[in-house]
Order: C-alpha cells, then structure tokens, then sequence
RNA sequence: UGGCCCAUGGUGUAACUGGCUAACACAUCGGUUUUUGGUACCGAAGAGUCUAGGUUCGAAACCUAGUGGGCCAACCA
C-alpha cells in the first residue's frame, strides 16, 4: 500500500487537528444514521461514502445506526432494505444499532434535565406554540407553562409516559431562550405523545424523543468522535451541542467523549430529484415501477440498472467533499460506471435494430463458427465462438445508399469489416413498395488482412435469439427539476425515459443469467434483469459506449440549453466592472494580448459615465493593470466631452511617476 | 427585517495553511493507435480565484464592506 498522496477534505483536516491536538486514533468512531422511512439513493452515497469512508481509512469503528423516532413514518421493510444497500457497497458497520434502543436512558436523563429545571412540560396546542415560537427575524415570548415546578413537571412527565394523555396535550420542553437568534433554540420539544405502535418497541412507549434530543444523545452514548451530517443541520449544532453539554454530567465517567458535529454539503445530481418524499411520489403515481426501477437514483434502481458497487464508490471519491452547494453533472457517474465495465464486461454482439443482409455469394446452408476475443482489455476472459452465415443482421443506422467519406460504415460500392468475420461489399438494395431497404446484397473477402476503415457489428438471422431490450433516458428533462419553485417537479418529466426494443443477440447469450453484465459491441453495456425468463430474457441497457461520431451530428436539445446558461452574477454585469477586471490582468498579458485588451476597454469605456471613474483615480498604486484600464477609460472620455478638472491632472501627475512603464507611457499620451 | 453558512475554468474538488507560471478529474476540442467512431496514449483551449477597499515584501487564503446564493418559523429526520 502506498501511501495516501491525495489532499484531504476539509473533515479530514478536522480529524488530522483532533488527532495532532492529542485526541488518541482509538478514539474515532463514526455512524450512518439514516431513518428508515424510504430507500438509500445516490446522495446517501456520499454521507455513507464519508463515514464509511473514515472508518477505513483510520480503521475506526462506524456504527449503522436507524433514527427510528417516529413510528408514523418507519417501517421494516426499509430497515431491510438499507442493510441490503449498504452492504452491497461492500461497507462493514460495526454495530447494528437503533436510537430506540436507547429510549430508557433518553428517558432518564430528561428526568434529570427536568430536576435541573432545564426542562418542563408545556400543555399548549401547537399552534399556539408556533405563534409564541416567532419567526428567524422576530424573537419568541415564553409559553405560560414555562415557569411549572419542577414537581409538577416531573408529575406530567411521567403520566406522559404512563399514557394518560391523548397525542397532542402536552410535549416536554427544553428551557433555553425564547429570544435566541437560533430559532431551534427556542424551548425546542423534546417528547411529543404519540400512540402509535413502533416496528421495534412496539407499544412499550407513548411517548417519542424528537430528532435532536435523540440523536446526538445516541452519538454520545455511542461515543461517536465525529458526527457528520449535511449542512442544512447546520443550526442544529448549537442545539446538538446544548444538549450534550447538559447530558455530560450526567453520563462523564462511563461516557467521556463528547461527539462533534460537522456538516458537509449533500450531492446533487444533474437531471434528478434526490427528495425521497418525491421520489416516493414517482412510486406511488406509478411514474416509475418501484423503487428499484432502473430509471431510479435509488442505489436499489442504480443496483438493477447494472452499476457496480465499485463505479459508485469511485463516484463519490471523485465528487469530493465541501461546504458549497453543488450540481454533479451525470457524466461523471457515466464516467465512473464505463470505466469499470469496460474492464470486466465481455463483449458480444447483438443487433437492436435490425436490417437484413445477404451475402450472395456465400455457400447457402453453410455454417462457419468463428473465434471471438470475450474482452481485449482481459487476456484472461478468453475466446467464445460465433456463428457465420449467408443472412444476417446489422444495425439500420450502419448503412447509407450513399454518404460521404467521414461515414465510415456501410454504403453502396463501400466495404466494410464485419466484426471477428469478412470483409463484405455492398452491391445492392432491395427494397419494398414504400421504398424501404429490405435487404441489402453484399459480397465477401475472406482475405480479412486489409485494412479497412468501419467495422460493424452483426448477428447471423438464423441463430440469432430474440430478447427484450430496456432502453433508459433520463428522467427528467430539467437539469434541476426540483429547483424550479413555480413548477412542480412532475412537469418535467421525460415521456420517453424508457423505451422498449427487441433485440437480436448472438447465441452465446443464450446461457446469460440473471444480473450479468455485458458490452453489446459498438452499443453499449447492458445486464440481465431479473425480469428474465428462460424462454424470455430481458436486458436492461446501463450505459451507452462513448460516441464522437453522434457528436458530430445535430447537437441535441440539452446541449444548447446548458450552455446558454450563464451565471446571473455575469449577466447584469455594468462595462466598469469588466474593464476593472480586464484591466487586473492586463499587466500579465503579452504585449499582442494587450492590445486586444485595449480595444475591448475602449470599446467599453462608451458605456462608462465619469461618475462611474472617478472613484476609480484613488486605486492602489500597485493595483498598476487597473490604474491603466482607468487611464484608458479616461482618455477615451477626454477624447469626447470630458473636461479636465484637478482630479484628473493629480491622477495623470501620480502616474506619469509610475515605476509601471505602461501606466506611464498610457499617461504620457493624455 | 434577524442569525448562520457558502463563493476558485462549463461542472466538481485542490493549492503543503500567507510564497514557484492556481493543480487534478469530468465535460469540450484536436491528434496517434485500434477488427468496437469504444479503450489506451498524446496534445489544446478554458479561471487569475464574486466586487471594492485594506493588512503584507508577498493574498485564492487574513480583515472590512458590498453583491450573489443557500439554510432556519414540522409535536419530521
């Protein structure tokens, strides 16, 4: 193992800090807390891929643990699922844990926070609640419960959880500040009553701890050294961090380690939604087929699709960790899934959309089985057989009657290769009634050894198997399609993110199973769904090869859209700004550059107000490259109706001194 | 109108914590090789680090202000 060369993350960093500053490496420990209350999808990827991540890389313990506080929402069935998820990664936790398993000891230490006095029951409807909370610009006022004995509160408390109430009565409350800045510092609940039937505790509570009282109470029970998360839990640290103070002394000796939360920015995918609220809506209106359906970002639907839990893993190294908002162009994803099967994946040929071709002068009836190389880029994949024969099919879109010579493939008089077979010449079109090829007449070379420019794919008809081909597009149309606030996200969905096709495979694939991934030559790669029958099999197409040629056609719809976009900040950018900026660089430039440069300011300097200058003549005197965009300008507006005033002449004066040669040559001419 | 966070090529991240010509990956464009218009390899273009001021011998990094974006008012997590 070689050592890690690569530079470190911003929590990286954090933890190389903490470990400099004395923290033992025994120490760490991490944690994925996901709620089981939907499936994992992509951008759970990258806080599974970070915790996990770190566990590796420092060989520390990180916990799966469920936030299983609200029975309303929670279910099995995705406990089930997210195990599955996770551990198809190829991550190991090393507990298997849940916050409810710590509903007692939560239970206790709110009973200790409430005798501290840093807790009581309010008995208000949540409305009312709501109003005394304020708003992030207007402070809160105190709920009239506030200032309960601790007696009564204790009491109330503990009928809570007795049951004796409905959902909805009372909730406990931590006492902090109805005035904070921090919204989630004022008095935030920490038990609400709930009579609901939980997947693990089942009827044992009725009452359930809320987010924040739970979870960074399970980190420090867990002694969790960092707990990350993603940014919008920002303002939660303050709360995070109240809490964990409070229950320290509660817990020190047998608890030491105080946990400490960080927060990254989430992953955002172009062309998809990451919501699982909305993501459950394309389940349930049916848009989709489940939460496995290809088409998904689900790791589920990723999994079905044929990505491989390796070209996942290098996605989320490649995406990197920040703070700032981002919008991860699928490309990459793209990128990081061919570049795996393009290593593992064999090769065959299948043909999707077919024409049919005869080679006349090939023997009928005859039956040549020829040698195939499974994988060029894995001498140890070996050799397959393929069968030859008179009639076969090649793709429609691999002959022209006629074309130019960038069209390598076939056209009437041309020649091309057939893949692991001859030569064929086409000679011939027959066509129907409506003037549609319906075969075309070649003649082959058996003296493969020329060169020749195409090489086609192609099946022979008579052995070719038929098979259910899954054509997948994208989505959604919009590149973030949750991001538009006056449009639903539904608006943008793409009427043709699946297409259906049947596809002609030579009869090796006869024998594929279930989840084998292939490279359909010249196509793409695509895998065995577990749709497949025996009599039947169905293919699902993950990804398409890399294709310069189809670059070299029409540019498509979303090519334009995406480069017509600029940033806003450009956009209403004013002529003075640009010559500032142009003008910063202009020392660096090389002489032809600068004349260029020149040009642009003084064409711009039309647009420039003398107001707009003047401001500009106190410069830094170093700042040289703006003080000659400033000089320039100025000359521009001498030239027109500007008279000289004392401003001016000190500026002229100050740069004719210059040690900048430029900015004094620049003067010189005024 | 308050608080907090963020701002580096088209996109995502770096820059040894103030010091070389701002680096890497994806995307883009060109070339070489090739029985996949794939892969591999070589090369190019693209930012002077949101703006302005300041500190400093020196700023992408530090300070101030501005601009732009995000988050915060669920008995959700």
């Amino acid at each position: 193992m070689s050592e890690d060369l690569k530079s470190l993350n911003f929590i990286e960093h954090i933890i190389e800090e903490d470990l400099a500053d004395g923290l033992s490496i025994d120490k760490l420990r991490f944690r994925f807390p996901p709620e089981p209350n939907g499936y994992l999808h992509i951008g759970h990827t990258k806080a599974i891929g970070i915790s996990f991540g770190l566990g590796e890389r420092y060989k520390a313990p990180v916990n799966l643990r469920f936030d299983d506080t609200n029975p309303t929402k929670e279910e099995q069935e995705y406990v089930d699922a997210i195990k599955r998820d996770i551990a198809w990664l190829g991550y190991k936790w090393e507990n298997e844990l849940y916050s409810s398993d710590y509903f007692e000891i939560l239970y206790n230490w709110a009973v200790l926070l409430i005798k501290d006095g840093k807790a009581y029951v309010d008995s208000q409807s949540s409305e009312a609640m709501a109003e005394q909370k304020g708003t992030p610009t207007q402070i809160g006022t105190n709920s009239p419960f506030r200032d309960r004995s601790i007696q009564e509160n204790l009491d109330l408390f503990e009928r809570m959880k007795a049951g004796e109430f409905p959902a909805g009565t009372h909730v406990l409350r931590a006492k902090i500040d109805m005035a904070d800045p921090n919204m989630l510092m004022r008095d935030p609940i920490m038990y609400r009553i709930l009579h609901a039937k939980h997947h693990r505790t089942g009827n044992d509570w009725c009452i359930y701890p809320m987010y924040d009282w739970t979870h960074g109470e399970s980190d420090y029970i867990e002694q969790v050294s960092h707990s990350l998360c993603s940014l919008e839990f920002k303002p939660h640290r303050k709360l995070y961090d109240w809490f964990k103070e409070h229950v320290y002394n509660y817990g020190k000796t047998e608890l030491p380690l105080l946990p400490k939360q960080r927060e990254f920015a989430r992953l955002n995918l172009s062309y998809t939604i990451m919501s699982k609220r909305k993501l459950l809506r394309l389940v349930e209106e049916g848009i989709v087929k489940g939460w496995d359906d290809p088409r998904m970002p689900t790791i589920s639907g990723l999994r079905r699709r044929g990505y491989t839990p390796k070209s996942i893993r290098t996605f989320i190294d490649k995406v990197g960790v920040a703070k700032r908002e981002n919008v991860i162009d699928v490309s990459l994803l793209e990128f990081c899934i061919r570049e795996d099967l393009n290593k593992t994946a064999n090769r065959v040929m299948a043909v999707l959309d077919p024409v049919k071709v005869v080679i006349t002068n090939y023997p009928e009836g005859e039956v040549e089985w020829l040698d195939a190389e499974n994988n060029q880029e894995d001498e140890s994949a070996g050799y397959r057989k393929v069968p030859f024969s008179r009639e076969i099919f090649i793709e429609k879109e691999d002959f022209k009657e006629e074309a130019g010579n960038k069209y390598f493939r076939l056209k009437l008089g041309g020649e091309v290769r057939l893949k692991n077979a001859y030569i064929i010449k086409a000679n011939d079109v027959v066509k129907d009634e409506s003037g549609a090829i319906k075969e075309i007449h070649c003649t082959y070379d058996t003296d493969t050894s020329r060169r020749v420019k195409g090489t086609l794919h192609w099946v022979s008809i008579a052995h070719a198997i038929e098979a259910e081909i899954r054509e997948y597009d994208r989505l959604f149309m919009h590149e973030s399609p949750d991001s538009d606030k006056a449009k639903d996200f539904m608006e943008f969905l793409n009427p043709n993110s699946l297409k259906v096709l049947t596809g002609y495979l030579e009869p090796s694939l006869s024998k594929a199973e279930v989840g084998e991934r292939y490279q359909f030559q010249r196509l793409g790669y695509f895998n065995v769904d577990e749709d497949s029958e025996p009599s039947r099999l169905v293919f699902n197409k993950t990804v398409g090869l890399r294709d310069s040629w189809a670059k070299q056609k029409p540019k498509t719809q979303n090519k334009t859209q995406t480069q017509k976009k600029t940033k806003p900040q450009q956009q209403r950018r004013s002529a003075i700004s640009v010559i500032q900026q142009l003008g910063k660089k202009y020392t660096n430039l090389s002489e032809e550059k600068q004349i260029k440069t020149k040009a642009e300011i003084q064409t711009l300097a039309k647009d420039v107000s003398y107001d707009e200058l003047e401001p500009l003549f106190g410069t830094a005197v170093k700042k040289a490259g703006t003080r000659i965009a400033v000089m320039i300008v100025l000359k521009e507006l001498l030239k027109k109706d500007l008279e000289r005033n004392s401003v001016i002449n000190e500026f002229v004066e100050k740069a004719l001194e210059d040690k900048n040669e430029i900015l004094v040559k620049e003067a010189q001419e005024v």
